[in-house]
Formats: C-alpha cells, structure tokens, sequence
DNA sequence: GCGATTTAGTTTCATCTGCAACTATAGCGG
DNA sequence: CCGCTATAGTTGCAGATGAAACTAAATCGC
C-alpha cells in the first residue's frame, strides 16, 4: 500500500474529548427529536418540566442549578412553557423578585407521560451495556466533571 | 419531614443522558477555551486541522466522514482556515467538483503546536481515571453510538 | 453526444445560544 | 429613611448552527 501521508500520529478516533462529544451529540439528537415528536418538547423544556414535575414549588434559579443550566436558557425555556400553560408561575410573597414555578394541569399529564418515556429510551439505551457499565460509566463522568471543574477553573465558571 | 411534594420519582442527576450532556458540555468548552486562547482555533477549526495534519490530501466529503461533522460545519471551518492560510485547497484534477485540502506552512506549524497540547490536556482528564477506566469508557461509548444509530434509525440520519 | 439524475460544496434563512446590559426588588450601612 | 450594592429574572444583540435551496461538475441511460 502506498498511503501518500502514512504518519497519522494523531487519530481523532481515539481521542476522548472528540468520541465524548460525537457520541453524546448523537444521543441528545435521538432525544430530542422523540420528545420533541411526541409533545413539541424541546430538551431545555423537558428538563425544566422533568425537574419542577419532581421537585415544585421551584424558582428560576432553582431550577437553573438542577438542570445545569444558566438562567438565560432557562427563563426562555420557563416562557416557552407558560406560554404553553404546562407551567404556573407566580410571585413569591417573601420576595417579589422570586417567581415560584409549579405544574399546570396540563404540565402533570405531559409530566406523567413524559417520564415514563424517558426511562424507556434510556432503557432501550442501557440496554446495550453489561450489568454494571451503566454505573461505571456514570462513575467515570462524575470523575471526569470534577477534574474539568479544575481545568477551568482558571478560566472562568461558564454554568449557572 | 414535610417536604412539600415528597416524590422526586425522576432524578435528573441519575439520568444517563442528561449526565452525558452536561459533562461532554463542559469538556467541550474547557476544551474549546484553550484552543481559542492559545491559537484562535474553534472547535470545528480544530478537528479539521487535526484530519488535515494526519492524513492530506483529503476532500472535505473525506474530512466530513472522520469528524463526523455535517457538511456545512466542514465547509465554513475549511472556508475559515484558508482564509488564515492555514489549509491550502485546489481542484481534485480528476474530478473538478472536489476540492483536496492539505496543510500550509503555517498550518503545518499549528498542527504540531496543536496535537501535543490536545494529547496534554487529555492527559489531564484521564489523569483521574483509574488505569483502564479510559478504555472502557471509550468502549462503553462505542457501544452507545451503535445503540444510538438503531435508535434513530427510524428517524433518520443527522450528521453527514 | 445529450437531457436527467447524482454528488461536492456553498449560501440562505430561521433558530438557538450566551454574554452583556437592563429592570425591578431586596437588603445593608449610615 | 436614603442611597448603595447585590440578586432574580428578562431582553438585545451578535455569533453559531442545521435544514433546505442552490450552483457546478460528473455520470448514467439512451
């Protein structure tokens, strides 16, 4: 064989940060367009639904922290919601700047449906892995999540 | 204990794909940051140089199929790299559509600037992960993506 | 050879994203 | 009390993204 350039020294196929990024694109894509296809969710909206549906009464900010999210993100998401009447958003008394976010009647039913189809597709997805990876792998991210709050820390905090 | 609504009956932080989301994110800009810092390079700039540098001439089809970044990611990437001079492009002689891209001098450079400062910083990131655990996270990665690929099967599919 | 189809790559447009600036409320110091 | 700083959340803007339309070149069928 005669490979014109035979030194690949470095192979994209084996680096970390690139298969992390390919593969967790693609699963983001799968689940989004099944939620997406199913109640016109879009992922920001799914979780700010999935973390009030299991833990409301909850501020903006609140929410930002469980979903990881920062609060630009999350109070399109919040808008896009009530707009939807999936979420009530009132003032809190103790503080007039607070707004408390609960679920909607039509927010618990989409709420009720949704999180059995979550748990379904990441079935369907651990399903693949031996007794045990699925832990392992969340293990390894926990890891991996600490040391990158390190690496950045020089850097600045991008999230919430 | 009189937590007001008791049933967290869906938590976020245990759910694979959100965990996957959220530390790829923040891998990806920690990442992204350095390069930008250290060589104004974005991420898609990056994984263009890195094909490039290991095996020119390519065309961006070819660039495409390993970055696993759709075409139109790839072309404004190559678009923004030969505007710095960085890749050189012409005409495939045998087939005027294509377009073979290979490194400049100064591309040249970057790239053996660029792959040991990756393979540092990937160094770092497995630093904390126990001898093995790399692979097998790449291992479990693999075989996610071939899960994700049925998954979507039906949908259709995205990237390329 | 020549119109019809396919393929490589670019451009357009509508959307998503995040930083920075902004509004409104709270709380602190004097 | 009154100004000053901090916090909750929203909005404006500019850049990134991807689907679809587009241009140009090749290939297929006849």
């Amino acid at each position: 064989m005669t490979s014109p350039e035979p030194a690949p020294d470095f192979n994209l196929e084996d680096f970390l940060p690139y298969r992390l990024s390919v593969v967790t694109n693609r699963v983001s894509r799968a689940f989004a367009s099944r939620y997406e296809a199913a109640w016109g969710l879009a992922i920001p909206e799914w979780r700010v639904l999935a973390v009030v549906g299991g833990f409301a009464p909850l501020s903006a900010a609140e929410v930002c922290e469980k979903t990881a999210m920062d609060k630009v993100k999350v109070s399109r998401a919040v808008a896009a919601l009530v707009r939807r009447g999936l979420l009530e958003r009132r003032r809190d008394p103790h503080d007039q700047r607070v707004q408390l976010l609960t679920l909607g009647a039509a927010g618990r039913e989409v709420y009720q449906g949704v999180v059995p189809m979550a748990r379904a597709i990441e079935g369907t997805l651990t399903g693949v892995l031996s007794p045990g990876e699925r832990d392992t792998l969340l293990r390894i991210l926990a890891k991996l999540d600490a040391c990158v709050a390190d690496l950045d820390g020089a850097t600045g905090e991008p999230d919430c």
